[in-house]
DNA sequence: GCTTGCTCTTCAAGTTACTTGAGGAGTTAC
DNA sequence: GTAACTCCTCAAGTAACTTGAAGAGCAAGC
């Protein structure tokens, strides 16, 4: 069977990583190091794919790796207590509304300045576009 | 009268970037060489004010620096054209909505994963929690 | 005149999360 | 056998700065 000893290419694509990904991941310490062949090739099994898919669905999510690594924490525990998993995936949730609160204000000022300068400028540039002097503060 | 020979200190308090931001934009030649005193320490006038709040104001609005060095190109040409700079503008735009789409599809699924828990766990965590799994992928 | 403390100078390295590239070797398909 | 992959390691590059080290100027107070 292939899939005790899968090779880091087919791992990569079972999880949407990239090798070169996956040999991060492990250089960090989120993996533990694998068995390696005869050929010196690392050798993966069932056991991490479930933790490379895990890591992966969490960035995904868009938790930083420091978190990643406390998740990973969790996961590994003797009886896991999805409770401060939860603290981090608020924590996580308040970080990506501030930055989507951001984005939106971003959005209605950068529309209204291309707008006020299509507008103004619907026939060739004119002295009235004020798109410059909004750039300048 | 302090205008003309401001220090990078105070050329930074009046702009809300950095003494070490300046010489960063500097580096990268965002900003032109400014004279020095003869103690050798940069000299900041009106122009290099104007320039940096420029600057700063583009990156506060998310254009990336390569956008900046174009947009600064706009204003320093002869004939100013607000329409390669509204160009930059909506590409720009393009990008803050995609992120921002993101970021509210990422906001649902968060808050979907820390109410289940909550409700699961409500009085100390139990085995019907799916947080873990929801994050296994 | 001297010390204390703030600011300035340069240059190098650290940050995040990977990606890319170089150089060399093993493996697979024909 | 050989061409085309894939693997290995190690180093450097990416974005946009920030931080730190080492050295020197300058203003204020004693």
């Amino acid at each position: 069977m292939a899939i005790a000893g899968m090779t880091i290419g087919e791992a990569a694509a079972r999880t949407q990583c990239t090798p070169a990904t996956i040999r991060y991941y492990e250089e960090i310490g989120l993996l533990r190091l694998v068995g390696r062949g005869a050929n010196g090739r690392r050798a993966y099994g069932q056991p991490e794919l479930h933790r490379l898919r895990f890591i992966r669905r969490c960035r995904d999510l868009g938790f930083p790796i420091e978190d990643v690594r406390a998740l990973l924490d969790v996961m590994d525990a003797k009886t896991p207590s999805c409770l401060s998993a939860r603290d981090l995936t608020l924590t996580h949730l308040n970080t990506v509304r501030a930055r989507r609160d951001e984005l939106e204000a971003l959005e209605r000022t950068l529309t209204a300045m291309a707008a006020s300068c299509t507008e103004a400028c619907a026939s060739g540039a004119t002295p009235d576009c004020t798109l410059m002097e909004e750039l300048s503060g």
